[in-house]
DNA sequence: GATAGGGGTTCCACTAACTGGAAGGTCAAT
DNA sequence: ATTGACCTTCCAGTTAGTGGAACCCCTATC
């Protein structure tokens, strides 16, 4: 099969595929001609990547998830114990969101929305920072809201 | 004030506040010596910049909701707008990584953990591709599972 | 005056997981 | 011979920074 074939079957990119074999996680043979040759087997992994990221497994879980797909004397814990962190990662990242979603709502709600300027929301955004010096001015003024973990990928 | 100041003043790192500078958030003037010299109205900016930054909006989201705010004019209706449109990506997040949570944990709650190779968790994943040509083979197997657009730093 | 420290400055590279596009080779059919 | 669809590689860009190197500045101390 050629690249587009394993793509369409798979659901994945070229691109993506073309990617994958980059960094490692498939290694189709090549042709005379320079294209790449995939077989059930490559087409199986991809198909296997491609669900393990669609359940938000990061490039480096599938990795290791594959070498124990591919192990069959591997033990099951071991599986688990990925799909737990992985678990434990999503509901965290389920929580800053609802908590996000909860201010953000409220600031929403209090906001008119009409033709006047005043604005909860920008009000909210905009707080004077102390102009005093010292840790007390700092401790006085700071409101802190939890930083939504950037790396967001945390879904991984 | 000097960067080091703004930075403990606003909890922005000093190198987050020079990428502010790179991409055009904030102008401090420069001193003699090359120092980037920070007012309060800078130190506000940065401030504001920052509690955008922890609701989620996206650095293109401060932007805007940056110049509305410099804006005594606008409408609230302007700043709701992009208010609700950022919650609403929030909420669908949300909901797509409970869908997630759920696939993940039957499967985790399924596997035994021991030191058995049988895991349903990797039966899961890695379910073969059929070797059937054409569409209906491929309607026959494929199961989409919907992918977490992995733009997953969809909270903006 | 030399030196040490704790600032500050720039610039380059790296992160995750691709995606888009350019330039060009291959293949089957017309 | 020439389309057109496919394949190849390579480079750049995406988000929002972070880490590090090399180097300048300022103040205090010896």
């Amino acid at each position: 099969m050629n690249i587009g074939d394993v793509s369409e079957r798979s659901g994945l990119p070229a691109k993506t595929i073309r990617y994958y074999e980059d960094i490692g996680l498939v290694r189709p043979p090549r042709r005379e001609n320079g294209y790449r040759e995939f077989g059930y087997r490559e087409l199986n992994t991809l198909a296997f990547l491609g669900r393990a990221r669609s359940l938000g497994f990061s490039i480096e879980d599938c990795r290791t998830l594959l070498s124990l797909y591919e192990d069959r004397e591997r033990s099951s814990s071991e599986v688990k114990a990925i799909a737990k962190i992985h678990l434990t990662q999503i509901d965290r990242k389920i929580e800053e969101l609802q908590a996000l979603s909860a201010t953000l709502g409220d600031l929403v709600a209090r906001c008119q929305g009409d033709k006047r300027p005043d604005c909860p929301i920008i009000d909210d955004l905009a707080q004077q920072v102390s102009r005093e010096d010292g840790d007390q001015a700092i401790n006085r003024t700071s409101r802190k809201r939890d930083k939504p973990s950037l790396d967001i990928h945390a879904t991984q």
